[in-house]
DNA sequence: GTGAAAGCGCTAACAC
DNA sequence: GTGTTAGCGCTTTCAC
């Protein structure tokens, strides 16, 4: 910050306005404040001379003096996959709709979040939000200590004190599972996000307790972190063993599309006829013809709906409970997985 | 446990420190304030006194008295693209890496960012990116005034006093239509983005000026707005009619990815044997197997890189003049298009 | 309804 | 090197 040559170049303020109006500075105040009590004929001069000079009043001021910003922390696990994006973008329309602005924090993908959360908490943040990162007890304490809403998004936090929106992902765990047991299937495997994700490790969990139900207990597992490199990687080691698997479930959609490239480009496996595989987001590519992705769908927009409902509740009252909000999905059937017949 | 207890919730202040170290308020400031003269004794003391405390500076109100913010204005239209993710993602880390934060504006596709700049004048903002965006002259005009640096990225500027970074378009745009003409192409068709984007103007310009002097001047268009589902539909179009083009340039590779689907699956046209595809972006996601998009680069660490050293500049001195920086792209030659025979 | 006055938490002269 | 002193631009009592 040492840079930065002095601008001598003194910023229009409220006193100048009131100075061209004629009013007292308080009155150019009360006029930007929504709700504030001033006579038709005030605002209107306020107003005026607030055009004419070009005033716009110091959001960074007001925050300072009324103890309350309208910036919203948000931490990204970057943008290389396309959900966070979305996600990211979703939220931030929504917070701007209601006069929020997002302060982005983007986190070099690892899941220890306490570097950034630290640097958050120098800006007077209305609410912070977590896509897909997880939180230090030690930092979710003294956020609300100083009562700023924490929301974990995409994941879970072990603590109940700390408010989260997920998707049922035990169900689509179970889901998944059985419709590729109905789909006929008998080499399973399952691959991993990363395995500190709370995500990963429920859908993981829910799909083998479903396979389990049905006495299938040998299911391959490997390690793609949500990258798409590392589960194409991942993808190889399955299609290049011994038992290649007929039936791949992916931690997520970036992670089954780059094993349908894989698949079908490396291993000349046919999607969907020489190798079932599904995915878990439903991200709008997923959709597309080339890919045809069985998967099961976040509702984004549902997500980011309570995440602003829940952020709100807590801005409202600092005393409000966590909430730990999951939100139902739905198992997407499409052409990248057999489909068993007669398969509603 | 108290529960219900109402904590006086003001922050830590710097004056709560001084007075539990044992020295003034100015001692605190300067410890921590790089490059301040504070002797090592003292520095402990304040560190110590701020630790127990859980002091951290406040950064709006250090704006607020040094006259300049760390936050840095970053217009995106929407994230659908993956480019935009990735450019945003991209400035976000290195602007990070330089202590400054991107407080991020999202705009509503359109062009027109004069509302959204409204906005952001609000916050002391120490720049403007607008990304994909333009910028009316009053503003820029605006901006200059108050010596607030403004930078527009993968667009240009009609008036050379606003900054940009660009690829070069037009160089981009003659080596495709170069490419394809060497490939033998006889039937030509250009996907424009938004008809007021500099970029798709330059791009079409170029490719229609290199055309000609093959004598081709009957080139067919469509307008597919930058926007994947709308790219689809003029795809349609375009392959329906009776003049169905063997090749065809996309203003963007998201609208080239459409047309590719398009093909493929609507019309059965193998892409890069009976209809020839070139996009320009180059997204990671155009290199995949299933894709295999030939495209022209737009080298995005190259670009923020320079949007970066710009942007520095201009915080030196707010007098530095304006600098339009283009950068060179590059043609990558894969499968979406008919491969002339010998091409380097 | 309006103005005067008191700060919000901090940095930056300025003396010592 | 350190403390003292002014404010940055604003909201918010509090009288009137």
């Amino acid at each position: 910050m040492e840079k930065g040559k002095k601008t001598t170049r003194r910023m229009v303020t409220a006193y100048d306005v009131a100075r061209v109006a004629g009013v007292s500075q308080s009155a150019v105040s009360r006029t930007f404040t929504p709700g504030a009590s001033v006579s038709k004929a005030t605002r209107q001069k306020v107003m005026d001379a607030a055009a004419s000079l070009g005033y716009r009043p110091n959001f960074l001021a007001r925050s300072l003096i009324s103890q309350r910003s309208n910036l919203i922390g948000v931490v990204v696990p970057g943008m290389a996959n396309p959900f966070y994006a979305q996600v990211l973008e979703q939220l931030a329309a929504a917070f701007e709709a209601q006069g929020y602005r997002v302060l982005l924090f983007s986190t070099a993908s690892n899941e220890d979040s306490d570097p950034v959360l630290e640097e958050m908490l120098h800006y007077q943040l209305a609410a912070v939000i977590l896509l897909s990162a997880s939180l230090s007890s030690r930092f979710a304490d003294e956020c609300r200590q100083i009562g700023m809403p924490v929301l974990l998004v995409n994941r879970k936090s072990h603590s109940d004190a700390v408010s989260s929106v997920t998707t049922d992902n035990r169900v689509g765990g179970a889901k998944i599972a059985e419709f590729l047991i109905a789909g006929g299937h008998q080499r399973f495997a399952f691959l991993a996000g990363r395995e500190s994700s709370s995500t990963s490790a429920e859908r993981e969990q829910s799909f083998r307790n479903a396979l389990l139900q049905h006495d299938i207990t040998a299911i391959q597992r490997e390690v793609g972190g949500y990258d798409f490199e590392a589960a194409a990687a991942a993808t190889r080691r399955l299609l290049a063993g011994a038992e290649r698997p007929d039936a791949l479930f992916c931690a997520n959609d970036l992670m089954a599309l780059a094993a349908l490239n894989v698949s079908r480009y490396e291993f000349d496996l046919q999607p969907g006829r020489d190798i079932s595989i599904v995915g878990f987001d439903s991200l709008p590519i997923s959709a597309w013809p080339v890919f045809d992705l069985t998967t099961y769908v976040q509702p984004v927009a549902e997500m980011v709906m309570q995440a602003v409902a829940i952020i709100n509740a807590q801005l409202l009252d600092s005393e409000a409970p966590a909430i730990q909000c999951e939100i139902e999905g739905q198992l997407i059937v499409r052409g990248s997985a057999r489909q068993p017949p007669g398969w509603k």
